[in-house]
This record gives structure tokens, C-alpha cells and sequence, in this order.
DNA sequence: AGAATAGTTTATTATTATTAAAGACACTTT
DNA sequence: AAAGTGTCTTTAATAATAATAAACTATTCT
């Protein structure tokens, strides 16, 4: 009828731990020695405390309690099946909604949904509005969830955004002294490429990785709290969409660290224009790979 | 213990008056014309009939129901003050935020601001997580919400955001064929910052709403959701700031005028370069207006 | 006396239970 | 058949509530 006592229970069996420890006989730590040691309020310390003299492991009142004997197996709390946190939550929702075939338009029903993914319908309603941010659901003006889905129109536009974004970081990475630690890690980033384009034939599939990683690293330079945001939900849906389309992959991929590499040149060479156009064709590609996956997918139905 | 019965009451009051408005004796409606007429569920519909035999004002069953007496006022029934919306909560709470002296990292409470603003805890704790996009408010781990309130890096770096936005917007937008809508509304914007020009000394107050259509109306040439949703919180926090600073209100405004007429010139002159150079020689003077108007207020305090 | 600790109370959030409302289905009457 | 009513199911919004945190007060020990 309220909130679950998760943190009581993995309070308790944690001071249990602590008892075994100890010798009997010697005297419990401080409430508040405990708190901080559990990382709890005190008020859980004091739950524990009673407890554990209910169930006859320590004794005394006050300040003189001591621990009274150890421990057994027995003595541990089973706590509820632990919901999903926002963050499991979060890959669980989106891969359903990135790979299902849920057409656009169709009413997300919480109370189901929270059954099915198993969190509270609360969570789900939080989650969902933090979904709304990226406009891939909206709320309907008398309740309700509708989802926009992830239409080609959606990854238009949000290529286009992240190219926008990410030509603003080019541009401003180009102009960066040559003391910046940028230029180390484009370094590093520039062999690790070599490095899978050595073995293309059999780690192709390691190219996802290494291109979020690339493009982390370059829109790293610019910090704004806006353009970070964004970069969470993009590299998200770009991984995602990754793993779809399997055909070409190998070429696909081959191609992508070419661009990469010419991306990198582009962006030590200093000239702006130069490191502009780089991105953009690069930026470009990456769109269309995206609108053939949803194509692939589409034609998976 | 559950929701309000609002909407129940509304119907209610209204099938009063469509009884006032009755002859005795008349047939009512069926529940599905009542239903329509009344923008209500059928079901709240048959509650309100059911009310209405109760009170003695319609009589018999089935459809066979005609109206009985006239209400009398003491008929009405009176309902919970109505909780204000989202929107207005939005207004309120923004006007809250950004006039009121609340340092960035105050946790706010929800229960108490619910009081304060009369809304349910659970619209307020929407209207968090909606903000939340924008970086105003961050979720804290274990419960709670944070105000990063409106300080000076927030302000530089939704500057430096929106004039990416911008720039982007005011590239495309010099490429447009001479035939596109938008010279119109730009000679129809030009018109009106010379017609508020000759009459600045009086009227210079105008120039926020100006300011603001003007900004619209370029960005407006870029289709994409997420530029767009960007604009209304940048709209919002500029338009606000535009009232604080009055100091130099008159000067700041007419020189910004001179600077939107040659921002209007260079994408007239379709040389994206210059009209690049101008957009940033405004918004880089909007920048600072607008950090500008922050120090101000801080001495306010 | 003053620091540390325990006891008590209050405030606040997360979650459940409950109710209002919407909508679907089935039966009646015209 | 078409329109209406009665019944039942589903769903979302809210109030109540347990769990937690944190403040305040009293006590004990040095």
C-alpha cells in the first residue's frame, strides 16, 4: 500500500554481515556510525536494531547493546523482486519501441505497460514524460500516451539535428590549439581505426562501438548542457539502428571508417571548410544508413 | 481518496440550465444526445440523471423521462476550486523561477510548492519532469528535485544553443528561392521595425514582442521537432529577461532594431556568409543583453 | 560544560487502493 | 435496422499510507 522497504531490508542483511564480524559480546557501533557505515538514514539504523533484537542477535538497550550471537543463513530478509530502475527501464522500453512494430499513432496504456515491463505505472508515467523530451511519445489531452514511433520523418529530422549539432563541434574543434588534449585522443581514436581495418574481415561488427565512441569524442569539446542532452538520445537511437540492417554490413562499415579516417584528416588539417565538408559527407552517409535500416526494418514486418 | 468529480459537476450545473430552458413536462434527451451536447462520457451523463430523479427534477425511467420541475439556484451544485492547468502552472512557476532569488541547488519540495501554486502534487511533479528537458530541474537519486535555477552558465550556454539554432536557420534560409513565403513576412517585419523606429522614444516597450516574432519567423523555415521545441523555451527565458533589465532600455532596443534591418539586408543579399556575419553580430549583442539583465537582477537582491 | 548518542517528532516521497470517467458490449424498444 | 438504455470492464487521476529522511530534544558520558 506504499513504497517498498528495499532500502530496510538491504539495510538489514548488510548489519547482519557486520554481526558476523564481530565477536559476541562486542558492543554495537553508534546509530549514526551505522547510518553512514550503511549508507541509510538513521531511521532505518533504528528499524535494524529492533529487528535484530526481535530476532535475538543483539541485546542490551541504549548504549549498551552488544551483539548477543551470529548470524545463521536463516536470519537473512528475502526483499521483494526488485523493480527495474528508470535506467533498465530505459534500453528495455526503447528496444521494444525501436524493434516492435508498433505503428505510429497507437495509445500506450500504462497500467499494461507497467505490468509488462514490470515497474510501478508512476515510473512508467515518469518515464514516458522524459521519453515526450525527444517527441517519440506525447500526451493526449485527457490521459493517455500516444506514440509517435520512430517514423523515417522522425529520423530525418533527427539526423539533420545531429548533423547540425555535431558540424557546430567540427567547426569548433578545427580551431583548437595543438596543446588541446582533443588532438591525443583523435590520435588514439585514428589507430584504433587503422587497427579494425586490419582485422575488417572478422570484427566488422565492432565498428558500432568505435563509431559512438568517435562521435562522443568530437562533440566532447563542445560543453553545453543542451547539445549533451541531445547526444544521449541520438547515440542511442543510432546504436540501436545499428544492429538492424545486416546486409552490407561488412561494406557499410569499411566504407564508414574511410570516412572516419579522411573525417580526422580533415579535422587537423585546421581549415574549417575542409573539416565542414568531412563531417557533412560523413554526417550524410550516416543519415542514409539510418533511413535503410528503417527501410530493412520496415520490410521485416 | 480518488480523482475529483469535476467534470461529474459541470455536467451536472450544465443539465440544469438545459432544464431551465425546458417546459415541464418535456421529454429528456436521449443519453447519447445529452452525452454530445454535454462533451461528457455516458456515463457521467447517467449519474447526472440519476442526480436529477433524486432532486426531484426529471422523472421517470427508461425513456420515458420528462422533466419534472425547474431548478432552482439551490439546485447547483458547487465544485472543488478548480486546480489550475499545466499551462498555467507553467507561466506561474517560470515567472517563479526566473524573477525569485532561489539559488541554484535548492531542493525543491513538491508538497509544498503544490500548496503554494494549488495544483495536485502529481501535475507539479509533471510539470518537473517536463522541465527537466531543459536542464531547470534535475531529478535527484533517491527522490526529491534539484533547481539549477537560471545562472550565468545556463544563460551562456542556452545563448550559445539558440545561436546555433539560429545560425543554422538564417544559412538555410538565404538559399530560398525568391518566390519562398518568407521575403514577404520579412518585408512585412521590416516594415514594422521601421514603423516602431519613428516612433521609438514612446513606444520603445513594443520591441520585446517585435523581437520575438522576428526570431519566429526565421527559425520558422527550418522544419524539424526539435529545433521547434527548443524555440518555445528559448522564447520563454528571453522574453522574460527582456523585462528586467530597464536600465538603457530605450538605447539597447533602437540600436537592436538597426541590428535586425541589417540582419533582414544580408539574407535579402543571399550571400550566406554575410548573412551568417549578421545573425552573429545580433545574437552575440543578445547574449549579452541577456547576461546583462542577469547581473542586474543579482544586484537586485 | 560540552560532545556524543539515543529517543521523539515531523516532513516528504513512492506506491498502492480507490474512485471517476470512458468505453464496450448486450439487450430493448420503436 | 436504428436508436436507445442497462450492465460491465478498463483505465487514469487522486487520496491514503508506509517507508524514509531529517530535524529536534533529551540523556549520558567524559
Amino acid at each position: 500500500m506504499a513504497r517498498t522497504n528495499t532500502r530496510f531490508i538491504e539495510a538489514y542483511n548488510k548489519a547482519l554481515t557486520l554481526c558476523t564480524k564481530a565477536t559476541i559480546g562486542e558492543p554495537v557501533p553508534s546509530e549514526n556510525a551505522l547510518a553512514s557505515q550503511l549508507d541509510v538514514s538513521r531511521t532505518i539504523v533504528r528499524s535494524v536494531l529492533t529487528r535484530l533484537h526481535e530476532n535475538q542477535i543483539i541485546s542490551g538497550t541504549g548504549r549498551n547493546k552488544v551483539v548477543l550471537r551470529q548470524p545463521t543463513p536463516d536470519d537473512r530478509l528475502e526483499g521483494p523482486t526488485r523493480l527495474l530502475s528508470i535506467e533498465e527501464l530505459e534500453s528495455r522500453f526503447l528496444d521494444w519501441i525501436l524493434r516492435m512494430d508498433v505503428p505510429p499513432g497507437t495509445v500506450l496504456n500504462v497500467a499494461q505497460l507497467s505490468k509488462e515491463f514490470s515497474v510501478a505505472t508512476h515510473t512508467l508515467q515518469e518515464f514516458l514524460n522524459a521519453l515526450s523530451r525527444f517527441s517519440i511519445v506525447t500526451r493526449r489531452p485527457r490521459g493517455g500516451w500516444e506514440l509517435n514511433g520512430f517514423t523515417a520523418d522522425f529520423a530525418v529530422e533527427l539526423s539533420d539535428f545531429r548533423a547540425m549539432l555535431e558540424l557546430n563541434s567540427a567547426r569548433h574543434l578545427a580551431t583548437l590549439p595543438e596543446d588541446h588534449p582533443i588532438w591525443a585522443k583523435l590520435e588514439a581514436l585514428e589507430a584504433s581505426h587503422h587497427d579494425l581495418l586490419a582485422r575488417i574481415d572478422d570484427d566488422y561488427h565492432d565498428f558500432s562501438v568505435l563509431d559512438e565512441k568517435f562521435h562522443e569524442t568530437i562533440n566532447s569539446v563542445v560543453k553545453n548542457r543542451f547539445v549533451k542532452d541531445f547526444q544521449n538520445i541520438i547515440s542511442l537511437v543510432f546504436h540501436y539502428h545499428f544492429q538492424w540492417n545486416k546486409s552490407d554490413e561488412r561494406t557499410r562499415n569499411e566504407a564508414a571508417i574511410h570516412e572516419h579516417l579522411a573525417y580526422i584528416d580533415a579535422l587537423r588539417s585546421r581549415d574549417t571548410d575542409r573539416a565542414e565538408r568531412a563531417a557533412r559527407t560523413h554526417l550524410m552517409t550516416s543519415k542514409q544508413t539510418l533511413l535503410d535500416s528503417l527501410k530493412a526494418n520496415a520490410h521485416m514486418r
